[in-house]
DNA sequence: AAAGTGACTGTTA
DNA sequence: TTAACAGCCACTT
């Protein structure tokens, strides 16, 4: 996709996939910089986890903001829009409102510019 | 133990 | 362009 493959397994081998743990998944990211944002599935992609996006949102829900060390604003959906869900309580408004601060710009129809502002990793980590 | 549910996504129509 | 679908898999019932 956006990657070498040569970078992909050398993320993935120091990336443990232990599965119910998602340590890889923060992992990444918390590489993700101020002002840029990934997708769901990029994220998994590059903790290791190929075409388990829902899971990245699932871990992103049991961190939310008790973890003030993961930048969790930083992750949307493949549209570049903000996932909104009933169970959020407000807080996808807080994550626009994140975003904004860093610099992030959302048009008209509520859609971020993934051509501007989709992290593009260096190559690891 | 089986079935339902998501902060998802690529394909198809 | 948008929308429905089918994979996806950890968790909860």
């Amino acid at each position: 996709m956006f990657y070498e493959t040569q970078h992909l397994v050398i993320i993935q081998q120091e990336m443990k996939k232990t599965s119910s743990s998602y340590e890889s998944i923060y992992e990444v990211v918390r590489c993700i910089p101020s002002g840029k944002v990934a997708t769901y599935g990029q994220v998994a992609e590059l903790a290791g986890l190929i075409g388990q996006a829902r899971l990245v949102g699932y871990a992103l829900y049991r961190v939310d903001m008790k973890s003030s060390d993961i930048p969790w604003q930083r992750v949307i959906n493949a549209k570049g829009e903000v996932s909104l869900s009933p169970f959020r309580q407000g807080t996808d408004y807080v994550q626009r409102s994140l975003l904004e601060h860093e610099g992030i710009q959302f048009n008209a129809n509520d859609k971020i510019d993934l051509k501007t502002y989709l992290w593009e990793p260096e190559v690891p980590l």
